[in-house]
RNA sequence: GGCUCGGUAGCUCAGCUGGUUAGAGCGUGGGAUUCAUAACCCCAAGGUCGGGAGUUCAAGUCUCCCCCGAGCCA
């Protein structure tokens, strides 16, 4: 079983910012997940580096496209280092291999008669990379988005004939899951049903691009190229660039993991491309919603920008990674308040979580000569081993259906559940008794034991923190945490034989505890 | 202008096909406790469920109108 994921490919027009890491974050929770499950995962991500925008970025900035290109780019791999993130993948647009590619595709799309020629004339945004229609405010062509002035165009270019694909993608639109998360489904089905116009996939006299074989001048728009970049970034070092092979590269992708805004391109241009072109279609496409700081939206010109440099640097990435997956519906836009992200933080992970194992390591140490307490009789029907069964069984269901809250939730209330289970039990005073010795070490074996399976279920959204508590456990590290596991996936992943209670061995030593999340202490904002 | 989705405790949100005293987390107040990262655990206050009308034995949950916000299309 292989599972293929992508973000999208991240136009280089400008430095990484918080949306496109938060959509890097989530894909890597799937992805990990997959992985921890013992399946091979594909998960892609990369950068779209052509087109008239970046052209003048670059010219902006007095550099050569390929050196702006480059600058940016490596700064979001350097970014995602740092960040942990497991992608497998990372590809460039302006990767020799990618043009390969595009050049095959549009081969095959010509072939198929998908290709003609037509005028294309009206109002361009450079910004979007996109023609607006009609302007109603007569005189005044400004980009509604970008409240910059649009550009007039008139050529001839290049169309892909999206006409003939209409009823196509009218049942791929409304068949069931395809668009993620469903309330965004009608959105997509109006438009379709309104008609679609072909579209033109080249532009004439751009110089940063890729040039269209056998119509000189042309050169392919960047949408067409960047989507394709899926494609290429399957193919291995050493692979020739054939679309043939895909297909034994793990095409068609499960998900590709978008923002709302470019939802049109992924669920309606995309598949009629991959149609055209005798390939199968992506099994789903998610639109998540976007970030707004304090209630408002984030931009250079309020000044309110939320540096992922800054974040990371500041609270580290289990802290923002679990701020992001837990507290917001991932397809719903998202605040990020700083007070509710610190009170989140510092309650869920400090307190409950990380206070947990550090209070539970401690007393065992202390009263069982620095190790494991015997487990005791009758362990298996505990009802902290039932509650870390279902809770294991509610974050597989969770993360399948995207859902990292419920996911958090579940992991939260077992953790709390044990909170609750030590102060019922007070092991610190019965711990004074001598007959009741064996109780107590039955419960903070119980206990520890929850908490390893507190870090085995973080594992997917918290890779880091996990790793924390289980080396506290004394635990071997989870594989999957690396990037591209070559290896073919066991029966049995080590996550899945890691989630049966009792695992944890009686008398192990147990090292000094250290506190595995400290609490967040933003004295200035963000 | 058309369409879509929201408007539920201070904040972020759950509330399925209408049916006992409208829920959770955070925040706030109080209590208990000392194993622990001044952490954990327990309890409480708090909401005319945007406004109005209607259907019904019964509406946050259905219908209509209006107000506010977001988005898509014009």
């Amino acid at each position: 079983m292989t599972y293929t994921l992508t973000t999208p490919l991240y136009y280089v027009n400008d430095r990484a910012h918080l949306g496109s890491t938060y959509t890097t974050i989530a894909c890597d929770s799937i992805a990990r997940f997959h992985r921890l499950r013992g399946e091979l995962v594909t998960f892609i991500t990369g950068c779209d580096e052509h087109g008239l925008k970046i052209q003048r970025s670059a010219e902006a900035a007095g550099l050569t496209p390929q050196a702006h290109c480059d600058a940016i780019s490596g700064a979001y791999r350097d970014l995602w280092r740092r960040w942990g993130i497991s992608h497998d993948r990372f590809i460039r647009t302006t990767d020799p291999l990618h043009r390969a590619i595009v050049e095959q595709f549009f081969a095959r799309v010509e072939a198929a008669g998908d290709v003609i020629e037509a005028h294309q004339r009206g109002w361009y945004c450079v910004a979007c990379e996109e023609f607006k229609e009609e302007s109603h405010q007569e005189g005044n062509h400004q980009c509604p988005i970008h409240l910059r002035p649009l550009e007039w165009r008139d050529e001839p270019n290049l169309f892909f004939r999206l006409s003939r694909y209409q009823s196509q993608i009218e049942r791929l639109v409304a068949s069931d899951g395809f668009i993620a998360p469903r309330s965004r489904r009608r959105e997509i089905e109006n438009f379709v049903a309104g008609g679609l116009r072909d579209f033109s996939i080249s532009r004439l006299d751009l110089p940063w691009g890729i040039p269209v074989p056998g119509h000189g001048g042309h050169t392919f728009y960047v949408w067409f190229d960047a989507l394709l970049g899926y494609l290429s970034a399957l193919l291995r070092p050493g692979d020739p660039p054939d679309l043939d092979l895909l297909a034994a590269r793990g095409w068609p992708a499960q998900l590709h993991v978008i923002g709302k805004d470019i939802l049109r391109f992924h669920a309606v241009y995309w598949p009629a491309m991959l149609l055209s072109a005798g390939l199968p279609l992506p099994e789903r496409v998610f639109g998540h919603g976007f970030l707004t700081r304090e209630g408002q939206k984030m931009g250079k010109s309020l000044g309110n920008v939320l540096d992922p440099e800054v974040l990371l640097e500041r609270c580290g990435a289990d802290a923002v990674r679990w701020y992001l997956l837990r507290d917001i519906p991932f397809g719903d836009d998202g605040d990020f308040q700083q007070q509710r992200f610190m009170d989140l933080v510092n309650n869920d992970l400090a307190n409950t979580i990380g206070n947990l194992l550090n209070r539970t390591s401690s007393m065992a140490r202390r009263w069982f000569e620095g190790a494991v307490p015997p487990a005791g009789p009758a362990a298996a029907d505990h009802p902290l081993a039932l509650h870390c069964h279902s809770c294991g069984e509610e974050v597989d269901r969770a993360l399948e259906r995207l859902d990292f809250r419920a996911a958090a939730a579940a992991i939260l209330q077992l953790a709390e559940a044990a909170n609750g289970f030590l102060n019922d039990r007070a092991p610190w005073k019965a711990i004074k008794v001598e007959a009741e010795r064996g109780a107590v070490a039955a419960d903070l074996y119980a206990v520890l034991e929850t908490c390893r399976w507190v870090a085995l279920l973080l594992a997917p959204l918290l890779p880091d923190l996990s790793a924390r508590m289980l080396a506290q456990l004394d635990q071997p590290t989870l594989p999957g945490s690396a990037a591209a596991g070559q290896d073919p996936a066991p029966a049995e992943s080590a996550w899945t034989a890691a989630r049966h209670w009792g695992k944890l061995a009686s008398g192990q030593p147990l090292p000094e505890p250290t506190p595995v999340m400290h609490r967040l202490e933003l004295d200035s904002p963000l």
